[in-house]
DNA sequence: AGCACGCCGACT
DNA sequence: GTCGGCGTGCTC
């Protein structure tokens, strides 16, 4: 494939013509380069190789056969070296190239998500071990000494923070054994420790009747090349352990297994789960993981020694040179969707990356994505379908409360139906939930003299007042300033108002409601990385908390026995805004937290507070209808000819100058291409008509299922030319209409 | 993404 | 007179 054969139909090569080969870089440049070739050098496809750029140097990959007809040879730089580490898979590399091709990204920045961590590629560096001196020297032994001493003749070489932790000692004991003598330095094979394994038989699965056969079948397809399964069951109905034989399967055949999850934050439960099953953890891959760690993650995958890997969206792009299986748990989770760089859904990705690979990929979710059910409907995806919970719980009663008929006192958000149901739960010795979406006290501060709001210089977004940090924030461009005493309009003093309610704001009417309940405020402002998470579910989970407060971060996965009563403050929150998916995604995530309520013997109550309780979305929870709701929201859809029985691409122009801004979307807008299959919607100002101080207009694409967008949007983008402030981006799919 | 080149303000 | 700000453009 690489090396190119001179035949007769072919002009024959010059005698001493440079073998090419393409590199690509992991650079938003849209094409592979060409290199000289050494004629010492082998090369295949997907090796890593270093190659000259400009005066520095980078690491690319081997992409294929250099184009003879490309630049001129005389241009060509050398190939510096091939890189000693395994070959970037077949199956990565034309995930690249496919997404690449779908999203209209250079496929260089997609090449990028592949090649997160460039030192990975490199040799490990030394890592230092210890072993007993062979003579040992006249020390004092303190018992920490003694204690590390015997840890060490207890085993082989090992690193210092691995024998501290065994000794139970700090690593400065390590350090002053080694100076005195005691302890010598040995190099360690690099990264060679060995890696516990999941072992698909260390517990038996302990099933029901139900969970058992969906797990066998689950089980079965794994030796059936490519597949999509939706498994489909309530909240409670044990999916994750059903979903987990499919992996026992793909563990017994030899192969890799990637789980992604939405949040990596919020999965301690998951892992005590699946190290209970498998009796080893799993490999977790995020991006905020520290370097080191990450590289040896990446290192461990690439040589197939990390047989589960568990991870967010971008663990789609890691190099698993024998993966037999994907699940995408959540899957109806817009945090799958990326919104900025390569813009992608992880979810559709994940699919194709098993087409790719023709291994099966399983769907886990108790409220699929439209989506994902018509792609069931039209028979492209399999079904299974758990609908009952594990151990005979009862799903919770879903109950509306309606504001209008009930409304909380002034400067109040909770309304008497639902004070009297917590009363009735802390006294019941049980334990609550209030949700809220809204982070900080107040969503808007405004002037009682002269009605000026407080608004964002960077985007067009309110400000909001955080009593916690004593700021008003502004959640789009992280813009913060102190909380002004006299109005920037008029100068009215002491006149400024807090309006609406945040989580902090709730809390405080709690606490003057229930002075002796022990409240938690759970947001991202009080729960900063994975420990405090896990320290605040764990108290959760110990009874310690009576009522938990929070946003979004609450309403995921997990597994409280006190909870009975979820209260959901303002169920309306996410059905303003005219977009698409409105009404979806808010069926969606008060399902989730109805979810947390009443999950084992004792039954859960929910209590929704709304404005408009003849709402589709309301009616369809309250009554537990949720394929009714999908019924009808897909049938809007389709007579709407909107996702999934049409498509939708956003273009996003943006920059700093506003009429450049302008100029440039209505040139896009006469561009547009209008016909029977396909309309252009916009130019409007984006729902963010500023972010980032950059001035924002929204152009749609409209057409029907069978259209090539890719085609049509490339077609129309060469159209137009637009001054270089301004950027156009393209989301293909967009979720968000922000 | 780097790292150049290039064209206008405050420094030794 | 030069040092340096980051805008614009190229890298096989």
């Amino acid at each position: 494939m690489l090396k190119r054969h001179a035949s007769s139909t072919e002009p024959a090569l010059k005698p001493n013509a440079a073998r090419r080969v393409a590199v690509l870089l992991p650079l938003p440049l849209g094409m592979a380069y060409d290199y000289r070739q050494s004629a010492d050098m082998e090369l295949t496809p997907g090796d890593f190789v270093s190659v000259p750029l400009g005066r520095r140097q980078t690491v690319g990959v081997v992409w294929g056969d250099g184009d003879p007809a490309g630049i001129e040879e005389s241009r060509l730089k050398d190939v510096t070296a091939r890189l000693d580490c395994p070959a970037m898979p077949d199956e990565t590399r034309r995930l690249v190239d496919w997404v690449s091709r779908y999203t209209l990204s250079p496929a260089g920045a997609v090449l990028r998500m592949a090649m997160s961590i460039p030192e990975a590629l490199e040799p490990a560096p030394p890592r230092a071990g210890y072993m007993l001196a062979e003579e040992m020297p006249d020390v004092r032994l303190t018992s920490a000494r003694k204690r590390v001493l015997e840890a060490i003749a207890g085993g082989p070489a090992r690193g210092a923070a691995e024998l501290a932790r065994e000794a139970a000692v700090s690593s400065g004991v390590i350090t002053g054994l080694a100076n005195a003598g005691a302890l010598t330095r040995v190099a360690l094979p690099a990264d060679g420790a060995p890696v516990a394994e999941p072992d698909p038989d260390n517990a038996g699965p302990g099933l029901s009747d139900e969970q058992k056969d969906a797990g066998d079948r689950l089980a079965a397809a794994v030796a059936d090349g490519f597949s999509v399964t939706l498994l489909d069951g309530v909240t409670g109905a044990g999916k994750t352990e059903v979903y987990f034989e499919a992996v026992a399967a793909a563990l017994r055949a030899g192969k890799q297994v990637l789980v992604l999850v939405p949040e990596i934050a919020l999965t301690g439960q998951w892992l005590t789960r699946f190290t209970r099953r498998f009796g080893a953890e799993p490999e977790v891959w995020h991006s905020d993981l520290a370097r080191g760690r990450r590289r040896r993650c990446w290192r461990r995958i690439a040589e197939g020694r990390a047989r589960v890997v568990v991870g967010a969206r971008s663990a789609l792009f890691l190099p698993f040179p024998e993966l037999g299986l994907i699940v995408v748990d959540e899957e109806h989770d817009s945090s799958y969707k990326q919104e900025d760089g390569v813009i992608y859904h992880a979810r559709d990705m994940a699919v194709v990356r098993a087409r790719l690979g023709e291994i099966p990929a399983i769907l886990v979710s108790a409220t699929p994505a439209l989506e994902t059910i018509v792609n069931v409907e039209l028979g492209r995806y399999r079904r299974l379908h758990l609908p009952t919970r594990h151990g005979g719980a009862e799903l919770p009663s879903v109950e509306l409360v309606d504001m209008r008929r009930n409304p909380p006192p002034r400067q109040r958000w909770l309304a008497p139906p639902l004070v009297t149901a917590l009363k009735e739960t802390l006294e019941a010795g049980e334990q609550s939930l209030l949700f809220l979406n809204r982070r900080g006290y107040a969503p808007l501060t405004l002037c009682r003299a002269c009605g000026h709001r407080l608004q964002c210089p960077n985007c067009t977004a309110w400000l909001v007042e955080h009593r916690f940090t004593g700021k008003l924030q502004c959640h789009h461009c992280g813009y913060a300033t102190g909380l002004p005493k006299e109005c920037p309009e008029c100068g009215a003093e002491d006149k400024m108002a807090a309006c609406g309610p945040g989580v902090e704001r709730l809390a405080e009417e709690i606490v003057a409601l229930f002075p002796e309940a022990r409240l938690s405020l759970i947001t991202s402002d009080t729960v900063r990385g994975p420990e405090a998470a896990a320290a605040f579910i764990e108290a959760i989970a110990n009874h310690e908390i009576d009522i938990i407060l929070g946003t979004q971060i609450v309403a995921k996965g997990h597994h409280f026995p006190m909870l009975t009563l979820v209260g959901v403050v303002d169920a309306d929150l996410g059905l303003m805004g005219g977009d698409l998916r409105a009404s979806e995604r808010t069926f969606q995530l008060l399902h989730q937290v109805s979810g947390r309520a009443g999950r084992e013997e004792r039954p859960g109550r929910v209590m929704l507070q709304t404005y408009h309780p003849d709402h589709p979305v309301m009616q369809a929870l309250a009554e537990g209808a949720r394929d009714r709701f999908l019924e009808e929201e897909a049938a809007m859809r389709r007579d709407g000819g909107w996702p999934p029985f049409g498509r939708l691409a956003a273009l996003i122009v943006s920059g700093r100058d506003e009429a450049d801004v302008d100029a440039a979307a209505n040139a896009l807008g006469r561009a547009a291409p209008n016909n029977r299959d396909m309309r252009v919607l916009g130019p409007a100002p984006a729902p963010l008509a500023m972010l980032r101080g950059r001035h924002r207009r929204r152009l749609l694409l409209k057409a029907t299922r069978d259209t090539d967008m890719q085609k049509a949007l490339r077609q129309w983008l060469s159209r137009v030319r637009w001054p270089s402030g301004v950027r156009v981006q393209v989301d293909v799919d967009p979720y968000s209409f922000l």
